[in-house]
DNA sequence: CAGATTAATCGTAATATTGCAATATAACAA
DNA sequence: TTGTTATATTGCAATATTACGATTAATCTG
C-alpha cells in the first residue's frame, strides 16, 4: 500500500513520527547542519555544497519548511534560508521525551 | 527514482537518517512507547494492542531489530521483545547530538 | 526593454514503503 | 504423530519518496 493508517494512531505518536522522517534523509540533516554551521543565512549554495540538483534540493527545502523547522526570506533574487529556533526547541522537546524513556526497568531478554 | 544517494553524505549523516527513520512511522513509534511501558516482555499482544495485521507488526520488529533497537528472545512458540537499552542510549547520544546545535546565532530572517 | 540569475514547480522515472492475505516454520500439547 | 499456537516470510497491490531535466516566475542588471 504505501499508505501509513494514522488513523489508529495518537496524535501525539504521529506527530512525533512526522518529525523524525523529515530528519530520517541524510540531504536533510546536511541543510539542517550547514545552515547550524553558517552564521549568515543560505541561499542556494546549498546545491554546491550538497551536490544534488537544484530541484532536488529545493524539494528538501519544501519539506522542512512544511514541518517548520526552517524558515525563507526572500531577498532579491534568491532566498534567505535559516532554522526557526522557536519550532527547533519545540521540536526537541517533543524528541526527549521521547527519547529520555526509563531505561533502568528490568527485561527479559 | 526514490533511491538515496548515500554516497555523498557522510557516515554520521547517513547513520542519523536512519535511526531517524526508524522513528518515522508510528507503528514504531507505539511499538517502542509499548514495549518501554510494559514491565514484562511483550511478544504478540503488539497486535491486538496496535490495530495492524500480524504480518506488518512483524515487518515492523524487524525493522526494529535491524537497527539494533530491540531485542527478541525465542520463548516455546512465542517470541519476547525488549528494548535493548545499549543501542538505545547510543542512539540517544547520537540524535543528541544533532537536536543539541547552537540555537543562539544570530538569524537573518 | 532584453538578458541573466535564482528558486519554485511540473512531469516523469525508478525505487522504497506500507499493509495484508496466504503460506511456511517452529515449538509445544495431547 | 496430529493438532494448535505464535511468529516469520512470501508475494502482491497501492501509495510514497527521491531525483532530475525542463519549464516557469520573479527579480535584478545593463
Amino acid at each position: 500500500m504505501g499508505i501509513t493508517k494514522s488513523e489508529i494512531f495518537t496524535e501525539q505518536q504521529n506527530q512525533l513520527a512526522l518529525l523524525a522522517k523529515t530528519f530520517g534523509h541524510p540531504a536533510r540533516v546536511a541543510i539542517l547542519q550547514y545552515l547550524f554551521n553558517i552564521n549568515t543565512c543560505v541561499c542556494g549554495d546549498l546545491v554546491e555544497e550538497i551536490g544534488l540538483a537544484q530541484a532536488t534540493i529545493s524539494q528538501h527545502l519544501k519539506e522542512l519548511k512544511n514541518v517548520g523547522l526552517i524558515k525563507g526570506n526572500v531577498e532579491g533574487t534568491s532566498v534567505c534560508y535559516c532554522i526557526d529556533t522557536e519550532k527547533w526547541t519545540e521540536m526537541k522537546q517533543i524528541m526527549n521525551d521521547f527519547l529520555n524513556q526509563d531505561t533502568s526497568k528490568e527485561n527479559c531478554c
